[in-house]
DNA sequence: CACAACAAGATACTGCCACTATCCAGTAGC
DNA sequence: GCTACTGGATAGTGGCAGTATCTTGTTGTG
């Protein structure tokens, strides 16, 4: 098909779709005359994960061509998941030290926490995994906010988080072509983890709810009070820091 | 102390101090003086929670006034919880249908599949909780990608959630002082969300490596052997898709 | 009291990113 | 031959998150 139909087929401009040729994240198509090029169902479906990583996933246009890179590996070599989870990236950026010394000792201790975690939960990943340095630098920073894990309460977490691990790989089983278990590998770390948060806060909203129809007076329960009551809607609105103007008056 | 001092102490630069005051994130300070304003404790506090929901959070800076605006909520109204919940960005965005007619059916059944879901957990949701709205649209577009969720599955993953955020309203219990609970709310909601996100990605990676050491042959393993060999830290330079150019020659 | 150093606020500018529009040949098909 | 359309290159747009500059006013030290 030519590359108007594909447009048409997927919604997607194209304009963008000669934007995500250029970007490496979509192979050309065949071409057949100088001017003239064939794009077949592949590039469709290419076009389709690619929209998904970046909206849904919201994978800006470099980590989604690190993550179809890595894809693509798939092909080649035999390795790909490991490759995809790497490339993935993580929601963790590390902060600027606002003292030298108490950095790294922060970093120590967070360090030592990690390391504390995965001997506890019989997990092998080296020091150099960017989850092993994302999950360090995000405890340093919950050290510096106050408000670090109580002891036992990350490996509650960890738990839990096996299990959902345990649900993907089950979900990934069964396939045995190893282009279709990369991009099925893709969809279940870029696009369910999203899922999985959204899960998250609907039992929070719930629990919350309940706490709030037990009756009052738990701080929890008058805290949420605002989600049960029709105030929940109401409460969209004002939602500006009382006493500020802002560059953008409405 | 004076705006300088603040910001030696937060190590974020005057000038964006001042611009977050201009986006109405941070309060002015006291004012002394026609060109003179004390800043507090409360003002440092303000700055490591923006900075901690920007960075970590990966928040716009417009998502981080809402969130900010209701936690301002818990010193005067008595919900803040809710609030702070629907304030934070669902990681979900609408898609572009690519036909009417059939974007009708797969919103409805997406929509049931949703209705579906709430009712076999007993959750309760306001259809028109993003939440609810966002799962709706994440499930659409997994159908487009024809990676939907097997029966049942939805429903372990719902119950795991369930778990996870009786944690967290565990962790949030025992604050009796709203201000203090909204600013542990934001932070669970908003920077504990990657944390988790962080364990189950080391949980998948540990389970990878497993099923490769078990021995070959079974595709998840073979896929993921990258991830157990050398090969895995070889792995990450050569990412490109391959035959393409790109705009920005390495 | 003069004067350097700094503060506050307003405004303008910068760099990055994800597109989007324009332009230029070169077919395709009537 | 003529028009509609194609692929490819290049330049432009709009939004976002800061950053820099400018003006005016204040402090506090010699």
């Amino acid at each position: 098909m030519k590359i108007s139909e594909l447009s048409r087929r997927t919604g997607v401009p194209v304009a963008s779709i000669k934007y995500f040729r250029r970007q490496g994240l979509l192979p050309a198509g065949r071409a057949t005359a100088a001017t003239l090029a064939e794009y077949g169902e592949e590039h469709a479906e290419r076009l389709r994960l690619i929209k998904a990583l970046t909206t849904l996933g919201g994978l800006s246009i470099a980590a989604t061509r690190d993550v179809l890179g890595a894809v693509d590996q798939a092909h080649s070599s035999e390795g790909a998941l490991g490759a995809i989870s790497y490339a993935l990236p993580v929601p963790v950026a590390a902060q600027p030290a606002a003292g030298p010394e108490e950095e790294a000792e922060a970093e120590a201790s967070a360090g030592a926490e990690v390391a504390e975690l995965l001997a506890a939960m019989e997990w092998q990943a080296p020091g150099t995994s960017p989850h092993v340095k994302g999950l360090t630098s995000a405890l340093k920073e919950l050290r510096r906010l106050d408000a670090r894990y109580a002891p036992g309460e990350l490996a509650s977490y960890a738990r839990l988080a096996e299990s959902v691990a345990r649900l993907d790989l089950e979900r990934a089983a069964g396939l045995d072509d190893p282009v279709a278990l990369a991009e099925r590998a893709v969809i279940v770390l870029a696009i369910c983890a999203p899922v999985f948060e959204l899960l998250r806060r609907l039992a929070q909203e719930d629990q919350v709810r309940r706490r709030v129809a037990d009756g009052g007076g738990h701080a929890v329960a008058a805290a949420g009070a605002a989600v049960a009551g029709p105030a929940a809607l109401d409460a969209e609105p004002p939602p500006v820091c009382p006493g500020l103007n802002r560059d953008t008056p409405a």
